[in-house]
DNA sequence: CTGTTAGCGCATTCAG
DNA sequence: CTGAATGCGCTAACAG
């Protein structure tokens, strides 16, 4: 079905039906020919045809690195919430961590085209560098610093070493510390967070040995293994930190095993469960990222609540205004942080902001 | 930059352009000249132009009621790893269980326009059925059953059927069996699961009261509400079964939540906690999905595995033969389950399936 | 108010 | 092998 079409069965010109559809002028009588045709045909105008022709799609791309994330799903949130009431929809095009995949997709986008693009960065190559200076459409990061376009990021390196701190407090008369990172090659996460772990550490008078460190991915079973690796080897743990929620799940899944490994009987048959303190070893987990769903079943673990929905909502805000007004100036903005220590009420306050 | 202009600058037609980008016959001199001019340029073609001419996107659209969850994003991986390797490339639109925005969506994909489209199925209404019907691209629906696509659904009756009976056996001489369901508009969810889950009961010699059913909405904070709702107004419920594992980790959220305000000193003190069995009321939690934070985290509760990445790759296997291959035939598949009663050995079985 | 016309950027005839 | 010409479906002038 083409406007065409629609014009001919109603007897007029394809003009008359595109005003008709884009509320133009057109008098009463063939405005009730026209709606009739299209309702008895179930006529859709094609968009890309429009787009191709206004240059507007009214539409924005997001890439994310997966779907499966309480972080990630609160940002696409307040980006959505801007955008459906500015009148545009959003697009999700998810990479599983694979950085050639995020190129492809943001080539997609470029071209389809949608008016703008956010991603949610990871790691930031140089071909992704080559990609946000020579993009013709605007791009937005958010999660990750860069000087090659507009970006909302984190306080990762703050937040880092508030838990820096507080992991040498906690594990003070208990351990060592022990801290599971990931890829240096996530600046966010895996250089400043950690840097300012370390930096916490060492404000307190503590230190993370290298015996005591790893790096896993983003996977709640790469921190399973890491920490089954770590507990194995080190008897004398006190605390483990780990670069993420996701990751500390996991290693409060080996931290379950290695219990249930102990003291099967008496644990298993009493149905005692510990959460994130074991009782006989006394090991601690923290994370980062506030999961809600970890805070929920468990008594919730020492964590960093970010501002996800906010630098979600600031991101968009910036990508229209680069859209809508062309605005030129690059913009950078850090959040902050709160270090969240244990489960507050909810009713206090609205995590999911 | 368009075709044109990567002509002129080649000094070539825009015929050559077109031919050398999609290998058609060009002289190794014009190749060079232009391969040069398109790297020094950046060129990259509109995809829209092409797919306005080709009538070819390679690009499915999948619609999913959230991004923020195991089984979708199980489903997705399914998709993808199918696509990825045909040559198509994915895009995803989240509708935030918001049954007008997925139609808005669909319209989207459906004038975007992309190949074809899989719905991750939630509410079927009647404006669903007449897209359906009507769509100028091929759909699939996941999760749920229907007749105006092809579909591939889970035999939600038969997994309540199964939990049903094991909350009834559960539930002997420990308490009454109480139920949180979602809305009957989500006929797989709300409806043949809940179906399935009171036959169990009954066939086991139980059943199920008024006063000992909850309806929830999809989300954690609705779980935990229903189960405080629950808890305060009766006192003898042995089994609390939910329809799906995020509503179970509300419920749990809830009981610990209980169970700190009876014993407030001692409990935060010692630091012990239960997982999903607690010890002075011995309520225990069902759910149904089988979440892996969740397991991690708890001793795992009972719960239902269904073959989400199975049904992705069902779905999409389906979709694409619609497309490349015109297949005419309605087909609608129905995929099985699995109860999973505790832990398992993490070695023996790929539970992202 | 209305219809005619001319592209948007590209791929595909069809002559050369 | 190559370029000129045509049209995908639509909207934005423009002249009626």
């Amino acid at each position: 079905m083409t406007i065409k079409e629609i014009a001919q069965l109603a007897g007029v010109s394809s003009a008359a039906v595109s005003r008709y559809l884009n509320g133009g002028y057109v008098s009463g009588e063939k405005k009730d020919k026209i709606r009739k045709v299209i309702e008895e045909t179930g006529y859709q105008p094609s968009a890309q045809a429009r787009i191709l022709r206004t240059k507007r799609a009214c539409l924005v791309g997001v890439v994310v690195p997966k779907i499966n994330s309480e972080s990630i799903s609160r940002i696409t949130a307040g980006i959505e919430s801007v955008l459906s009431t500015r009148g545009y929809q959003m697009l999700l095009a998810s990479t599983d961590n694979d950085p050639a995949k995020e190129l492809t997709y943001l080539k997609l986008f470029e071209s389809y085209p949608v008016d703008g693009i956010i991603l949610i960065g990871t790691v930031i190559t140089p071909k992704h560098r080559e990609f946000l200076k020579s993009a013709r459409v605007p791009v937005v990061v958010v999660g990750q610093h860069t000087r090659y376009a507009n970006c909302i990021y984190h306080d990762d390196y703050g937040a880092g070493k508030a838990m820096g701190r507080l992991a040498a407090q906690e594990a003070a008369g208990r351990g060592k510390v022990a801290y599971i990172g990931v890829t240096r090659e996530d600046r966010a996460v895996g250089v400043s967070r950690e840097d300012g772990f370390r930096a916490g550490l060492e404000a307190a008078g503590a230190g993370l040995e290298e015996a005591y460190f790893r790096r896993a991915r983003f996977t709640m079973d790469s921190g399973y293994e890491a920490a089954m690796d770590l507990l194995e080897k080190k008897g004398d743990i006190g605390v483990l930190s780990c670069a993420t929620d996701t990751i500390a799940a996991g290693a409060i899944e080996a931290l379950l095993a290695c219990r249930q490994k102990e003291v099967p009987r008496s644990a298993a048959e009493s149905g005692a469960r510990m959460g994130y303190i074991l009782d006989r070893s006394g090991i601690r987990v923290t994370g980062f990222g506030d999961n809600q769903l970890l805070k929920a079943v468990t008594e919730g673990i020492p964590t960093v609540h970010f501002g996800y929905k906010t630098s979600g909502i600031r991101g968009a805000e910036l990508l229209l205004d680069v859209i809508e007004r062309g605005g030129q100036v690059p913009v950078e903005i850090k959040l902050g942080f709160r270090l969240v220590s244990s489960r507050e009420d909810k009713n206090n306050i609205d995590f999911t902001k």
